[in-house]
DNA sequence: GTGAAAGCGCTAACAA
DNA sequence: TTGTTAGCGCTTTCAC
């Protein structure tokens, strides 16, 4: 940076000013210092401007698994908002497991990230505390429950799950399976999407029917709906609908269903949620609830790099953000046409 | 740390010493450097060790799209390859675009990482040239093609074209349709994969067929194979096979096909390439190629961090790698059963 | 085995 | 609008 400064006549510091989109500069000034980079073939040293500015420029995101079409997708589209606003993305996947979950949130006090965006799918509701002042911006991607001292970006996963469970109830379905349930008391997406498939019952009057409950344990995967979806039938109990708790599940239980000469949906009607990419592309095409993935990853991404913004001001971070994103059905081959 | 080393009763060089794994430290003394760590907490600042040593400890992945479940398998299995050795990862989604990837390789040289692990797509041979000598480690990640100077971990793209080919021949099949052909010259899997599909059929005194090509310029998508599968069926060609360039165009070529009423593998046998995980629960099971991406992964992220200890200790790097994953043919439902 | 001194390349704070 | 000074927290070098 030096030798820049030396040939573009000026101090380091003004080289350092350009260079960071400092703007008031004479645009005389800068055109000389961007010429002398040019020539020289200068690239500034990230890791010293770091080192001194005590930011990185760079986020963490903690993720379940990246082979998961819908995690996936949403570290594409972080990846992308985050690109948008220079920030780089280090990513960390968490396996789904409460050790991977924790090394991820002690991650940024070593400084490499100045920042979190953190999905969780191990950690439980007492966990809550592990979350709080942590001492860096964090933003929780997908959940509405843990603490309410930190900012969520999340989905209607309730309302989803209770409108899943009501196009099927709606076309007469009264023997719904769900897809995924899990027995580890996560704070997560299934407790919130087993809510809403039990409110959809009791507003009709009905009650769950503990055979109808297809359990998932080992991960939310293709093949762990097909599972779950034998264990459902082999109890011998009649299932005209199915509610999957992700788009995977349901087209693993589709499978099993088709493979039992179950006719989709005639005989059985099934609804996904995610609107994964393939679920436009099975057969029969999956009905799917939508999430709102899009705006859920650029708004976490605009509200960390606020967060961060703010705390390179010096200033107090503000009241914790609560952002739903808005689903939708998305309604396909695998439910009876509304008449 | 020279709290830390205060309240050790030793230098701050000897708390480093300890925290960096150097082996010449007296038991006590390390006990007791790291009772005090404990005792205030203390996390090594990583921003300044980075800018100190001239290392990040951190590799950048550079590849396509996350969101297709071949490149979040591998990215997965990258990422736990790179912790078992205590690299992060920043990954960097091109976006199938050559200034996506330009961009990816211009990266290293800010210091943000130490080297690099890229999955091209977009580049084509002549840019060879942007490989080399690039001042920083970097791996090539699935193919054999660009430059000899540069290492590479690559899978047996046209045995494993040729093998799938192989297998449709060899049950009697002989108007077989490719899926995933590209028209940009890109030095790619299709080109190599195309080659593999060419040198099955000459072998038994076959000729290519124009109409059996179906284009996915688009990318690798189910949707895509799904059109390229319909483009080729609306030439009225006859078709008893299919070759698919990658599972996600398996699987849409596979729908199209049952949507138009053709059975598989009856009427139409079907091949994929890659061996994703939603390959297993297809309708019927896609029979694939597993080009060995595991072992991919972890030889790549073994090279790479070679490469960078070599660089360290400041060797010459020695000649380029080329390693080359064993594939082979997963035999399932969308093929006929071998007598 | 451990310590003292020096300095990595940049930017914060302030001065001009 | 630009320059000066100081120093971020660690590791390198070399002495002991």
């Amino acid at each position: 940076m030096a030798d820049v400064a030396a040939r573009a006549g000026v101090s380091a510091k003004t080289v350092s000013n350009v260079l960071s989109g400092y703007p008031y500069i004479r645009p005389s000034t800068r055109e000389r210092v961007l010429a002398a980079v040019d020539e020289l073939g200068y690239e500034i040293n990230v890791t010293a401007r770091n080192f001194r500015s005590g930011r990185t420029g760079v986020v963490g995101l903690a993720v379940p698994e990246l082979g998961q079409p819908y995690f996936g997708e949403l570290a594409d589209e972080i990846l992308a908002a985050a690109r948008a606003r220079d920030l780089q993305v280090v990513v960390s996947p968490t396996g789904f497991t409460r050790e991977g979950e924790l090394a991820a949130l002690r991650e940024p006090r070593r400084r490499l990230v100045d920042g979190l965006l953190f999905s969780p799918a191990a950690l439980v509701q007492d966990d809550a505390g592990l979350l709080e002042d942590l001492g860096y911006p964090l933003v929780l991607l997908g959940e509405q429950m843990f603490s309410d001292k930190v900012d969520h970006v999340t989905m209607r996963n309730v309302e989803g799950a209770r409108a899943a469970t009501d196009l099927l109830l709606d076309a007469g379905r009264r023997s719904i399976a769900v897809i995924g349930m899990l027995h580890a008391p996560t704070a997560g997406s299934a407790t919130l999407r087993f809510r809403g498939y039990t409110e959809a019952l009791a507003a009709r009057g009905l009650a769950v029917d503990e055979r109808l409950l297809g359990w998932a344990d080992d991960g939310w995967h293709r093949g762990n709906g097909a599972r779950a979806m034998a264990d459902v039938l082999e109890t011998g109990v009649e299932v005209d609908g199915v509610v999957a708790f992700n788009d995977a599940l349901a087209l693993g239980a589709m499978y099993e269903l088709q493979v039992r000469g179950r006719a989709i949906p005639r005989d059985v009607a099934v609804v996904g949620f995610d609107d994964i990419e393939d679920a436009r592309y099975s057969r029969p095409a999956l009905t799917t609830v939508d999430p709102g993935r899009r705006d859920i990853a650029e708004y976490a991404v605009a509200l960390l790099d606020r967060r961060l913004a703010a705390a390179a001001r010096g200033e107090a971070p503000g009241a914790p953000v609560l952002h739903v994103a808005d689903m939708r059905v998305i309604e396909r081959e695998s439910t009876p046409r509304r008449s």
